[in-house]
DNA sequence: CCCTTAAGTTCCCTCAGGGAACTCGGGTAG
DNA sequence: CTACCCGAGTTCCCTGAGGGAACTTAAGGG
């Protein structure tokens, strides 16, 4: 496929893209993060290719997401953990579940609940603006250049260019 | 790559994976809701082939994610738009931002800023609980079987194993 | 009448993904 | 001591999705 690299674009979203972009990145997570971290139990559950699984997580690994680490020393094993870079990704991971919930959720409902330990409550997570709390969404929010964009193509970042959106 | 059909699995992230899982979809999107809206404009400013272009924005418009439209009679000319599930991605697209901003700014920071315009400051998404408020993170929130789950391989949605992670 | 613009299509080629078999280090059962 | 399981990958071949660039169609414009 020759992936065209994104990571070099002065864009957040495609050098999140250029690692997470792909089928399987984010299921990878949601196994990790949720307790699945072996080669093989990753394999199973994911009906992923074993090839492409080890790409997956060496370049995990390589980009800080994971660590391999061993958890038996006799026989020597490995596993996969989230370093907290890698745990960072777990917003993401709920804003795709909400989504998904939202708007592929059977008649029976969605799949899984999330509970909030802190409030003790069954929740859904929501993009909320970190100084006063309210949702962020496309219509109250505004895009503007940042101190790290070099002007030229491919500047924008959830660009600055949501004035020209009509309505 | 006969990609493996994860629509069908009982979990959101996989669902919303199916669809969101490829390098160019998040990217059109962020271009489509900041108002690049036009084939030409999407293909130069994504630098995407145009094949892959016309192919990716089709299956938006099956999935009722983008709507083609005419935006102007003589000569005939359509472009397309976010509808409210389109633009329901838009968390999904702050936290990616969010996250490449906090492991891939240079020293000059961020290359965007995001002001809300609901208490008007530059911002930083988090994903928080919608009853209380706080930041949701991978330490405080479980995942329980919802409804909709049905038991069997690939039921977890972000999965019930959390009770499994160790520390 | 030819040129330009917008929005795609078509063609060929390469390389990433699927699938299954193979490897390798290290137990453990007989 | 040999034979048979792991777990964790690696190797091989095949298909088809993505890149790139040229071609098409429809409608103005000079």
């Amino acid at each position: 496929m020759t992936r065209t690299p994104l990571a070099d674009v002065a864009c957040s979203i495609a050098r999140a893209t250029d690692l997470f972009g792909d089928a399987w990145t984010a299921l990878i997570m949601r196994d990790v993060l949720t307790g699945v971290t072996r080669f093989d139990d990753l394999a199973h559950d994911l009906g992923i290719s074993r090839k492409v699984l080890a790409a997956r997580l060496s370049r995990l690994v390589e980009e800080g997401v994971l660590v391999r680490e061993r958890y038996q020393e006799r026989p020597p094993r490995e596993h996969y953990r989230a370093t907290p870079k890698g745990e960072e990704l777990y917003p993401v991971l709920l804003a795709l579940m909400e989504w998904g919930d939202r708007w592929y959720a059977g008649p029976a409902g969605p799949p899984a609940r999330i509970r909030h330990l802190g409030c003790g409550r069954d929740t859904t997570p929501v993009a909320a603006c970190a100084h006063c709390g309210e949702p962020l969404t496309v219509g109250n929010t505004t895009q503007l250049p940042g101190p790290g964009g070099h002007t030229g193509p491919g500047t924008r970042v959830l660009g600055p260019l949501l004035a020209a959106r009509e309505g």
